[in-house]
DNA sequence: ATAAATGCAAAAAATTTGCAGCCGT
DNA sequence: ACGGCTGCAAATTTTTTGCATTTAT
């Protein structure tokens, strides 16, 4: 199996003012390559064979969050999970209620924000949204029949 | 403070399956005059009166979430919260990034199921979403000028 | 009567913190 | 050399589970 090719992570973690370390590249790189958000636990897996503890994830997880180079969501009950966003354009999720599988699809929807602020009472300006989908992927659907 | 006048906990519990019992109808209850979701603290914390303990709570909460009646959600991270949602329409909401206030709005958009499974490879049939937003509540905008 | 619901205690899982030492810059 | 980063251990917080007992139907 290849690393992206194009991916620098090192850079990345520079131009953030981080550290280069090996824990933090390799952490970037499993986010940046993965289709679809990672729970924390595959992240602490991945990571061990670095010889990485959870917590020093958990301590990278929240500093590349603050940079913004990763998000923090909760697709799941009781999963906290982590995808890479930098630079990629607003992704949203399709989440298969029967396995858990998870599709990251590109959805647009234009003037949602001032849609959604002329509902609102409390607030003026809506800055950001997450939008995710929920149904039965294709291989459960069939698993059923 | 005066309860809902219209909403029968008993009658939602019994038509459930469920039994009748103290904590469930103040759960109930608490869940349904809410305008927002509530975090499991506030939950846990308001049926102490009724001397519940919080593994009766969640015990309590999940069975809900089974029947339909209520909807678990983490808006915030880390922070697990429900919702009563029997018989209303979809809700979405609005979370101040400064001070976490939840607004709740009802925002409706058509074919967006459809449109989402044109994009999924994996998923035929999209059945459900969530759609959260995100800014900075009046309060809060006016707190920082 | 009987099955569901509860309280209590204990366990398990998830996340955070303190601190001394290591390592990238 | 400095400060960020790390491992390790321990503390917190959140959620779940087992079991004997109570309670609604």
């Amino acid at each position: 199996m290849k690393k992206s090719a194009s991916f620098d992570a090192p850079e990345v973690l520079q131009d953030a003012g981080f550290k280069v370390t090996p824990l933090r590249v390799l952490l970037l790189e499993v986010l940046h390559d993965a289709p679809k958000p990672l729970p924390v636990s595959v992240l602490v897996r991945k990571t061990k064979r670095v010889g990485a503890d959870s917590a020093t994830v958990y301590r990278a997880l929240s500093a590349f969050v603050e940079k913004g180079i990763v998000k923090c969501l909760s697709l799941e009950k009781d999963k906290t999970s982590y995808e890479y966003i930098l630079g990629k354009g607003h992704v949203h999720h399709v989440v298969c209620d029967s396995c858990g599988t998870i599709e990251s699809i590109s959805f647009c929807m234009r003037n949602i924000h001032a849609s959604a602020a002329a509902k609102s009472k409390q607030f003026k300006l809506i800055k950001e949204h997450s939008l995710e989908f929920f149904g039965t992927c294709r291989k459960c659907v069939r698993a059923v029949r």
